[in-house]
RNA sequence: CGGGGCGUGGCGCAGCCUGGUAGCGCACCUGAAUGGGGUUCAGGAGGCCGAGCGUUCGAAUCGCUCCGCCCCGACCA
């Protein structure tokens, strides 16, 4: 429980839920604030957390047969303004390099707030035939966007992610491939993250600046609000037409080839804190866990210490045993500070599982394992104990996965009047699935009135006549609107 | 850009009204005891009081100007 007089002590969720996330990556140590307004530096554990999740997305994206790449920071204003709708859209964002070696530059350059347009043009000599295509790239990189408000991990001014680009011979393979980024995020997210995601479409007016449509996943928060997770866009032809690149196809005729881009950003560990955290700190899910078990030796006299010293290392001994158990990422505290003081500890920085071993536990050859989501405890044999981690870490996983859709869902209603959206909204939160004509115009006014957006609209929402419940004109189906960050 | 608030050791704050050589809690270092839910005690290190100008014998404190940050609004994925 945080008590107040430490340092280390954090805002309740449920009393400021924006200052109990800001304790959180403060106090365990996950970012901190920039002598440049609106970014950040990403320390040692947070940095951990984003390289598990960099990795396991990077095996996803090689094993759908991208490559990775890299293309320049820096975009000339010229080809930036190529795509019309593109520099519409970025052009408020972009931070610009007007000078460099002492002297103006003739031509500014755009530190690039995502790289469709300057991989458009490089690519276009590498497009020649049919036979050139797919090509499936991939970026990992910084980009830079002038946010007017930002927040540590959720909207920063210069963040990491990664970025796929992919040009393709007709529209439906590109078709194919925006669900193949999607797909990827969508593993990441629920099997990696234990982040449950509704998988959908964006409505016009929120896809991204050029593109043709995007696709997105969409995760709630323990504040009840929607996050955004990562997006995948159709380009079309647009890039390639910007960019004048051109194929001969099969049919001897020359063809601007269709393009895709998605993106994964640090955004996320940002969603992984508020999926999962508590009054107590981060909750991490095992798989991204720097630290998924945390022991903490107990004793009084130098015997006592030695003794426990022993039945660590041959925990650790038979943990190592086995292919399974040697990947376990274990570590011992043998700090000078007090037990209490190290739970405490481990806890605000979201270690899965404590083993308490003291004198009794020596005798008894056991530990006391403690669950940092629940905070159960349990006497359990140590060698028994180091032969189920692996399955225990499992199990946790799968729990806090559960957990967090078990949320989504009992915080998700069907609504068919404006009055029960606006009510809801006002009321408890959460998702609200409702009828909608489809018209820019009652989306906008919904966001006007009520500060929530259309978030996607549901792959699995079935078609539904309806009432659409701004204008009570036909409705096909129920999209999902919510508050979201 | 409009409204409000704040700048004092790493963090959180007091001191300012009523000028007089800077203090507290946490963190940090040393030592001893302690150790199963934030452990004590003792000793110690650390501060151009956001910046500049002014008033004054003397400014953290009073006046003016500037800079920065936070919150709300506006804007924005």
């Amino acid at each position: 429980m945080p008590k107040e007089g430490f340092v280390t002590s954090i805002t309740r969720q449920s009393e400021d839920f924006p200052g109990w996330y800001n304790d959180v990556v403060l106090k365990a140590e996950l970012a901190d604030y920039s002598p440049v307004r609106g970014c950040m530096i990403i320390r040692p554990y947070g940095y951990a957390i984003w390289e598990s999740m960099q990795a396991e997305l990077d095996g996803h994206i090689k094993r759908t047969g991208h490559s990775n790449v890299y293309f320049p920071l820096f975009v000339p204003k010229s080809l930036l303004e190529k795509e019309a709708a593109h520099v519409e859209g970025f052009n408020p964002q972009v931070a610009w390099v007007t000078h460099a070696g002492g002297k103006a530059l003739d031509e500014w350059l755009a530190i690039r707030p995502t790289s469709e347009a300057i991989i458009a043009d490089s690519v276009k000599d590498w497009i020649q035939s049919y036979r050139d295509l797919p090509l499936l790239m991939n970026i990992w990189n910084n980009v830079v966007r002038w946010e007017l408000r930002t927040r540590l991990f959720l909207r920063t001014t210069e963040f990491l992610w990664q970025e796929a680009h992919t040009f393709h011979a007709t529209s439906e393979e590109a078709e194919a491939e925006v669900a193949t980024g999607l797909d990827c995020y969508d593993k990441v997210s629920e099997e990696w993250l234990a982040i449950p995601v509704i998988k959908g479409r964006k409505t016009d007016s929120e896809k991204f600046p050029g593109a043709d449509f995007t696709w997105c996943i969409e995760a709630m928060m323990r504040d009840k609000k929607a996050l955004q997770a990562g997006t995948s866009h159709m380009l079309g032809q647009n890039f390639a037409r910007a960019a004048g690149i051109e194929f001969l196809d099969r049919d001897n005729v020359r063809k601007h080839p269709y393009g895709t881009s998605w993106g994964f950003s640090t955004r996320m560990v940002g969603a992984t804190i508020m999926t999962h955290g508590d009054d107590s700190g981060l909750v991490l899910p095992p798989n991204v866990a720097p630290v998924q078990v945390v022991i903490v030796p107990i004793f009084r006299k130098d015997e006592e210490k030695a003794a426990v010293a022993e039945a660590i290392d041959r925990f650790q001994a038979v943990l190592a045993s086995t292919p399974e158990g040697a990947k376990v990422r274990v570590k011992v505290d043998w700090r000078d500070d007090s037990p209490g003081f190290k739970y405490n500890h481990w806890e605000l920085r979201g270690v899965p599982f404590r083993m308490e071993i003291g004198p009794r536990d020596v005798a008894a050859g056991q530990a006391m394992l403690v669950k940092r989501v629940d905070r159960s405890k349990e006497a359990v044999p140590l060698e028994q104990l180091a032969a189920e981690l692996p399955a225990r870490l499992r199990a946790y996983q799968a729990e806090l996965f559960d957990r967090a859709r078990d949320f989504r869902d009992a915080n998700t209603h069907h609504v068919d009047t404006y009055q029960q959206l606006k009510d809801g909204l006002d009321g408890d939160g959460g998702f609200f699935l409702a009828p909608w004509c489809g018209g820019a115009k009652c989306e906008r006014q919904v966001n006007e009135e009520t500060g929530a957006t259309i978030r996607c609209i549901p792959f699995d929402s079935p078609a539904e006549a309806g009432k659409c419940v701004v204008c009570g004109a036909a409705s096909e189906r129920r999209v999902l609107f919510a508050r979201a960050y």
